[in-house]
DNA sequence: TCTGGGGTCCTAGGACCC
DNA sequence: TCTGGGGTCCTAGGACCC
């Protein structure tokens, strides 16, 4: 073997990376143990495979595939609903076990997380692959389920050699051996380096990991900028990224799409469509104990054209029915008669917690209250009965007046009212749309009282 | 691979201000 | 008709991940 040319020590760091095997059937075959050893799925309540047991995907079973499709793959194939409350709380406990070991653990999805585990040899009196071989027996031990574990010097690194070996690997890479690692590792494979990245690189003649490392930095610069840089250096075994062990607690954006088939083109049925979505974003919204400002809406048509547009609220809100008026408007400027839709979508952002009320200037505090009990109320019998048990009768809110719930981003400092004569007076600027070459469904849609997203 | 759903982060460029 | 520099904030769009 060559010697190292990035002339690394055995452990500068020691981060490990977890990786749950096949997590949501896994985790029904730990509770279900009668499941074990059998084909399982999950996913039923979408119609298309969301995640299958080892066992599944032998016979030939993929990701997102349909439903039907597995079965006719596999007849003998267990089907089950997706049961996040389930899969939620075992990796909890898997993010607890790992917690005994050092404090240091990053959650970086349900099933996935980091330990930095540097400086704990004296402590647990072994080497940072018996403690990482700890881990993975403890949380096999004690959940019943697999997970596969690589140990490196980054968390780029880590997590490349937990993928190298599936299920109930375990990889370790120090120091000596990291470029020879890369060597079999395809540089698509890594991770922040997706298929458009892949591509650009291997028309530069990089194909592996190793021969990305082996470029100078400046050209990882020049060619990918900031995240560029940053791989660079995790694959050399130098640390670009810590952990990030805040636990979470908020989102930057909830969003609902749905998909219907067959494709639509009526109006009112991709209105309810979106409705529904915009309830169902509202109530994880309320779960989490955020209120929502900004709405984004958009239509995917047959073709895969999507088409959207946003607007602001003049104070955020966990209520759909403050927000029904102004996503109707929305919608009426993106549809288009004739066209044929196969999916509408929402985005709630502009998100913050939802502690105590706020009343803009000139409303009706007694109205703010009463929508907050109602959609409080809604969830409570939603909760005991069942999902859309109450859910929004679309004619109903048409009819209600809103006053002042539009802000125009566009100007400073009014409000106006949602009305036809704001066209002429809100007139977006003629040089804007000249920056826009090329863009014609921007232009098209260009409705002077929001911003637009195709 | 003709395509489900829910997220995050980065960047270029415009607006606006001094 | 031509013409400064710099900072901050925001947006739209792209890319990526599970």
């Amino acid at each position: 073997m060559k010697p190292s040319p990035f002339m690394l020590q055995s452990w500068p760091n020691a981060i490990v990376h977890i990786d749950g095997d096949a997590f949501f059937a896994s985790c029904e075959q730990s509770v279900h143990s009668e499941l074990k050893g059998r084909p399982v799925i999950t996913g039923a309540e979408r119609n298309i495979v969301a995640s299958m047991s080892y066992e599944a995907k032998a016979r030939g079973i993929k990701r997102a595939t349909p439903i039907w499709e597995a079965k006719k793959i596999c007849p003998e194939v267990v089907i089950l609903p997706s049961d996040y409350e389930t899969y939620s709380l075992i990796s909890k406990r898997m993010f607890s076990i790992l917690r005994r070991f050092t404090p240091t653990v990053e959650e970086s999805s349900i099933d996935e997380g980091f330990a930095d585990i540097k400086g704990l040899r004296r402590l647990y009196r072994k080497g940072y692959e018996d403690i990482a071989r700890d881990i993975q027996r403890t949380i096999e031990r004690e959940l019943d389920l697999t997970v596969s574990v690589g140990l490196s010097l980054t968390k780029t690194l880590a997590k490349l050699a937990a993928k190298f070996e599936k299920p109930r690997g375990f990889t370790s890479i120090k120091g000596r051996y990291v470029h020879e690692f890369l060597t079999k590792v395809p540089v698509g494979d890594v991770c922040g380096i997706g298929p458009n990245t892949t591509a650009l690189l291997n028309k530069r003649g990089v194909f592996t990991a190793l021969d990305y490392a082996m470029r100078p930095v400046s050209w990882a610069k020049q060619l990918l900028g900031k995240i560029g840089v940053e791989l660079w250096h995790e694959l050399r075994g130098e640390m670009a990224y810590g952990l990030n062990t805040e636990k979470k607690e908020s989102y930057q954006a909830i969003s609902k799409t749905k998909t219907f088939t067959p494709p639509s083109k009526s109006y009112d049925y991709v209105k309810a469509q979106l409705f529904r979505n915009t309830e169902s974003a509202f109530i994880k919204l309320r779960r989490y104990k955020q209120r929502a400002q900004r709405f984004i809406i958009y239509l995917r048509t047959q073709e895969f054209a999507s088409r959207g547009m946003q607007a602001d609220l003049n104070r955020p809100t966990i209520a759909p029915q403050e927000a029904f008026r102004l996503i109707e408007e929305l919608l009426r400027a993106v549809y288009v008669p004739e066209v044929l839709y196969r999916a509408t979508g929402i985005v709630l952002t502009r998100l913050e917690d939802d502690n105590e009320v706020q009343f803009d200037l000139f409303e009706d505090p007694v109205r703010v209250v009463a929508m907050r009990r109602l959609s409080h109320g809604i969830d409570e019998i939603n909760k005991a009965y069942g999902k859309h048990t109450v859910f929004a009768g679309s004619g109903l809110f048409l009819k209600r007046q809103q006053r002042g719930t539009i802000l125009d981003r566009n100007t400073s400092g009014t409000v106006p009212e949602l009305s036809p004569d704001l066209g002429g007076r809100h007139a977006v600027p003629e040089r804007k749309q000249k920056l826009l070459p090329g863009e014609t469904a921007r232009q098209h849609l260009n409705v002077p009282l929001w911003q637009i997203k195709i």
